[in-house]
DNA sequence: AGCCGCTTGTGAACGCAGGCACAAAGTCGC
DNA sequence: GCGACTTTGTGCCTGCGTTCACAAGCGGCT
């Protein structure tokens, strides 16, 4: 029970209530207009994260000096299906040699050519509370190719001070900075109320990407993608899996069928 | 383009290809064994993570006074489409009066029941470095449901220092502590070397239930339940919008279809 | 009291994503 | 240079999740 695909309900943050046709069903000639345009519209989305994730496994394998790797090995370390891997570099091209595998070096640059990430994504945050200054702070993203390069926020206390070496500028100047320093992201860490606002803010100035911490549905306009990082469901969601055990589990025949296969029922599987 | 289902990848963490066959494939009396306990297990992953959503929704209309909402309605403030909202909500039952809605009280009632949040679920933190302190520091948590009861870390400078009111304790007495406290879900959130190392820990801590921040894919036996939230990985999806749309945009007619209907057609939506 | 309109709940259809399995393809060994 | 082995790339099939559309059910209005 543990695992299961990784196909899952996640950040996208829906909206208009037609679109969704729109976007993908449309009427029929999607792959009629022009093959090379939507190449890259059809790579699946689901595809696009296990992409990254691949990246980063491979950014790894690289720094360890590994010059090739197999589909088996590779969706062994992102703890995918081979063969799911195997589809899913398909979608950007192909770049292995059959009976050898891929090459290591070739493989992040492809995945980072079609993540975008050949060209610097510059981030804005917003709200630089708790977790606003995590992530100020975090390391991890500049070194990927996420320079967080502004900081917002309304405290007047905060003004001017640098967080993880950026100062903070108030929300008015949202427009200013964020296109003098090319934002391509927002980040919203604003406490919920403020969010909506925030976003249209960001809108407004450009922004057509946003990633959003506030337990909020934002509003945005077709053109906007917003994703959005919500703990509190995430932890329902385990708890969902708790109360479900919990039901199952004082059953006398309830799991056997995970156990079956499943579960290397006295503690052991592991074996990482 | 903005929007499309929510069906994403997201936070599950496979692992071995086995048991995806195991957990709901089962042979195939699924449904017979038992009626009753199938019902929960029946519920799709993604219903629940838009149960969760729902229930804000509802906790803030409660708080409003609204005693009733139709479908529409609650569809429209949690972003979805509104059959979808009725089929999520049928899931858990039959609670709707036809003809008038839905009453707010009994809906927010029934969906913590389902979700398993009618008990409280400790939260324990572990690495309290910049996301571990905004984690613990987080007025969230608590009042859903999520007391985090614990802290815990290898750095001596931090042993007994109070965070958000809880004393960190270090990583060697997880199982004490975790047990003490009836510890049902672990956050990780230390540097990834030592990620595998924690989970193995909270794990033999009898922690079933773990939510990961460091972008490592964890191994865990079958019983355990991870979620991963991996921010890098974020970014890169909206990078790679960003790559997208910047492929489109110069090309023409690249958006018609999507702005045909996908905006609204009718009035509708937006109303925030 | 009965009818009308509104909203739920769900059966059925559709489309995407996942997984299997194999043919194509290229390499290495001899 | 040829054969056999290895691994890729993908066609096909299966199944979940989403959407549509409508019948059933309930309240209110006349
Ligand atoms: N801290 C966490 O671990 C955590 C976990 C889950 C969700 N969240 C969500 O993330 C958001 C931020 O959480 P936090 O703990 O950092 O909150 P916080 O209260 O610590 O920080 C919020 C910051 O936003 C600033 N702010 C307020 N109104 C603003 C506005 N209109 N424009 C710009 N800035 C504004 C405040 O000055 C403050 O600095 C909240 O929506 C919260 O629900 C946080
Ligand atoms: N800060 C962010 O915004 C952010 C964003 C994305 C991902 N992450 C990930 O979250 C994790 C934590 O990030 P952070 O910025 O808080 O890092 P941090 O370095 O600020 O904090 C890490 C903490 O973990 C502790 N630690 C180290 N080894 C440990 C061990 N074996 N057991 C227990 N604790 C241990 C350290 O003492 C430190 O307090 C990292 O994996 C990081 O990649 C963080």
């Amino acid at each position: 029970m543990a695992q299961r695909g990784q196909s899952d309900a996640a950040g996208r943050t829906p909206r208009a209530p037609a679109e969704n046709a729109a976007e993908i069903t449309t009427p029929m000639p999607t792959i009629n207009g022009n093959g090379l345009r939507d190449r890259a519209r059809a790579i699946p989305e689901a595809a696009v994260a296990r992409l990254a994730v691949y990246l980063r496994v491979l950014s790894g394998m690289r720094e360890q000096g590994v010059a090739s790797v197999s589909s088996e090995e590779l969706s062994g370390a992102a703890g995918v299906n081979s063969a799911k891997l195997r589809k899913d570099l398909s979608y950007i091209g192909s770049y292995g040699t059959r009976g050898v595998g891929y090459e290591v070096e070739v493989l992040v640059d492809q995945i980072e050519r079609v993540l975008g990430l050949t060209r610097e994504q510059s981030v804005a945050v917003v709200g630089i509370g708790n977790l606003g200054h995590a992530l100020a702070n975090y390391g991890g993203f500049p070194g990927r190719g996420f320079p967080v390069t502004a900081l917002f926020d309304v405290d007047p206390d905060l003004m001017g001070v640098p967080v993880g070496g950026i100062p903070v500028d108030h929300i008015d100047d949202i427009p200013k900075v964020c296109a003098a320093r090319e934002v391509t992201i927002g980040v919203i860490a604003t406490p919920p109320p403020a969010a909506q606002a925030v976003c249209d803010r960001l809108v407004q100035a450009g922004v057509e990407c946003i990633l959003n911490f506030a337990p909020v549905v934002l509003q945005v306009p077709e053109t906007v993608e917003v994703r959005k990082v919500d703990l509190a469901v995430e932890l329902q969601i385990l708890s969902f899996h708790v109360a479900r055990r919990a039901d199952h589990a004082p059953d006398a025949d309830a799991t056997p069928a995970q156990r079956v296969n499943g579960n290397a029922p006295n503690g052991v599987v592991v074996r990482r």
